[in-house]
DNA sequence: GTCTATAATTTGATAGAC
DNA sequence: GTCTATCAAATTATAGAC
């Protein structure tokens, strides 16, 4: 069974927007990735913009369902988090590609405004996601900060991480990271 | 006494890009902002490309002229590093904008390769420049993953608190990855 | 659903006058 | 250094046939 031709053209859409941003794309790039006309694109996405909130959305579904599955059977907040960190190395190592959020993030103002909301809410519920994992003993306050700082560091990490063509990188950050938000065990190395 | 065509050109650059990205700048756009036409952008920079390289390596001059003032009579590391710290907000919170080179560094593989060079060779002087200021005292591996994370978590965090629209955001982060890349000291608000 | 055809705009870039 | 004039290509988008 075939995919359909709007999936298609998402996974087309997809490819390229991870590596060069919104304005990347273009319809006629899509179709001709699929071998369809540009004018066949608008059948199924009436615009760019609404073509580019349609993977947004699918493409935070797909994480958070990924994000699920790795963390399955997690019990303890480091267990958690762990998952957080694979599920973004697994997009990384997998597609050898950004995020599509940090991309479009970056690009933030010059976005049409449905874009930004969609992205705005990817990173509000990854935030979220984290604060949950996060340990109960921390107040209220502090667990959002270090939620905050847990993702910001993932999304830098990976960006420096293709940028500079070493996916290596990515894991030292997240290590660092994860004992940035846990509660402090002596940094061993560093001693 | 005036700035020069060529500068004036380069700010336009800069604000349309680190706002949304290499593909948001044409040369029209520049050429209306300071009054010119657009033949005219071409007699100071004959290709979009060549404008953009010259643009980050401004970009990455002022830069680290900043960060050797920021920086000036600092003695311990921590100092040093809260220099980086203070460095990077102050681009954040006066430009209201993203460092240029992470809006260009999310979008590598679509740029130009003399761009891409230029990108990269900014955040290697990024984490060449923290690597010397971490304490010499960790070996020489660890320094360099240390110098990544703390570069990595800054550029990550200045593109959740311009996509987040949440300037404060930036010093949370800040501190945790400063907290992370130093030998440990007991982490106080998590006990 | 996909096509042809086309419109309207924007883009990076060049030639040559002043 | 800046202009007018122009180009060739690319872009988003629409109308209407099949």
């Amino acid at each position: 069974m075939q995919a359909k031709t709007s999936d298609k053209l998402l996974d087309a859409a997809e490819f390229r927007m991870r590596r060069g941003g919104y304005n990347a794309v273009s319809f006629r790039d899509l179709a001709s990735d699929i071998n369809i006309k540009s004018s066949s694109v608008h059948y199924h996405f009436p615009t760019k913009e609404v073509l580019a909130v349609a993977l947004v959305e699918r493409y935070s579904e797909r994480f958070f369902e990924l994000l699920k599955s790795e963390a399955d059977g997690a019990k303890t907040p480091e267990e958690v988090l762990k998952a957080y960190s694979a599920t973004c190395e697994k997009a990384l190592v997998v597609d050898k590609a950004v995020c599509l959020c940090i991309v479009l993030g970056a690009e933030m103002p010059g976005l049409p405004q449905l874009l930004q909301d969609s992205v705005r809410r990817f990173f509000d519920a990854n935030i979220d996601w984290v604060e949950r994992a996060l340990p109960n003993t921390y107040p209220d306050a502090l667990r959002n900060r270090k939620a905050r700082a847990f993702v910001a560091a993932h999304q830098g990490a990976i960006v420096m991480a293709i940028g500079l063509g070493d996916l290596e990188i990515f894991r030292g950050i997240s290590e660092d990271s994860l004992r940035g938000v846990l509660p402090s065990k002596p940094n061993i190395e560093a001693l």
